[in-house]
DNA sequence: ACCTATATTTAACAATTCCGTAATATTGAC
DNA sequence: GTCAATATTACGGAATTGTTAAATATAGGT
């Protein structure tokens, strides 16, 4: 999904329940972020030195290691001072609310889960790309407008919809004019690197811009790849 | 909820001290309100549902039931979705502020309540309601006028009375023309962050919209989401 | 508090769009 | 002119959305 160069935030999970881990993994990863998970404090230490979450959901409540002494041992690793940590927690225990913001929580969040909930407080925590996406919405690149808030694109006046492979191809493309990429560049970073199609795909696409914007903004280098250019 | 400066604006005050609760009744009643009392988070939800409050001020810390949790559960009623929530509490807590306004605090008071500080707030509170209320309560947007105190659309003369979630859903597009919504981003906007429900059922609610209104004023994004446009 | 009507959600199935592939035509570099 | 690369077209399949109906939940009236 989202594929938009910025690298995907890494979110470490730490419950000792599996279902609570089932669901926070489908929620997080439907979003587009990279999950690990552990099932207590002693481990979840472990996984963190090799995953280097950006953001971590930590359990209160746990065998072996509660989360509030997770919490402290992680935040004397010096990987571990800026990593956003979100308690998670059956009931809203006064002393656990102390103890937990004590620590550095960033967020207190109490069970049951709601998944809209949870990804709205971690897309607050994570915010900070907003701004870069909102400058992002729009192109202007000769007499195209390339607005990603409606995906759609005005030429000269007229303003087509477009379907989105095809629009975010273009968006790629008038992102960096005169700039030549060969199909395997474009895969990579229109469809993503874990989709696996044939190259001549792109060419296809392509045929389809060119029905709809003018012909000559996307510009066939024989033998070396697509490029966009404003001049004629 | 949304009540029009005629009817006098009712308050509902919720606290364990009987001595705070008549040092409130006191004063809003001195400045016109009509008042209702629990002395706890679970009266208050009961009496709530059938005084219907426009405001409630709601102590923080309670026996049975803390001022959060029934903040909580008062905005997963419909009635209370739009109320006004002042919290009480003894001191400026940090873990506490953040949780308050997470549950949708609209102001927070620290005591010992100084009564014409109070009052000057709930005003502030109240006066706020009605001009949002003002500018919100009508949008023109092609041939639709979408009017919020009886929510019901105009269309081109033909005036049809919605259901909340449909109209609350209307509204929302309309208020953002041009721009696409995923379902998720909908579900988040109109249903609220607590509200578990499955995607698809925007689908239903936007089939209904179609009903009612000409059709291509919501468009369909395949694979990015919904958006209105009044271009045909 | 009950009953009824209406609203909302879910689930199943139909319809549609979009995408990817392959087959064929055309282009352009040498 | 040859040949490899690209353009073009059309079709099938996959994924997404549309539509309907039945199941729940909510609200309104008595």
């Amino acid at each position: 999904m989202a594929n938009n160069a910025l690298p995907t935030p890494k979110i470490l999970l730490v419950d000792d329940d599996p279902d609570i881990i089932e669901l926070l993994e489908y929620n997080l990863k439907k979003e587009g972020y990279e999950t690990a998970s552990a099932i207590d404090g002693i481990q979840a230490v472990e996984v963190a030195k090799t995953f280097k979450p950006d953001l971590i959901l930590l359990d209160v409540m746990m065998p072996r290691q509660d989360g509030i002494e997770t919490a402290r041992q992680l935040r004397q690793l010096t990987d571990f001072k800026d990593t956003y940590i979100i308690f998670l927690t059956a009931r809203a225990e006064e002393y656990t609310e102390v103890a937990a913001f004590d620590v550095g929580a960033d967020d207190y969040i109490v069970k049951p889960i709601k998944p809209r909930a949870l990804v709205s407080r971690i897309k607050a925590v994570l915010r900070r790309d907003t701004q870069q996406m909102e400058s992002d919405s729009i192109i202007e690149i000769g007499q195209l407008i390339i607005n990603r808030t409606n995906y759609s694109v005005n030429n000269n006046g007229v303003n087509l919809v477009m379907p989105k492979k095809e629009f975010e191809l273009l968006s790629f493309l008038a992102k960096h004019p005169n700039k030549v990429f060969n199909r395997d560049e474009l895969l990579e970073k229109v469809w993503g690197v874990d989709v696996y199609v044939v190259e001549r795909t792109v060419d296809v696409h392509i045929r389809k811009l060119r029905e709809k914007i003018p012909e000559y903004y996307i510009k066939t280098l024989k033998g070396v790849g697509y490029m966009f250019s404003i001049e004629e």
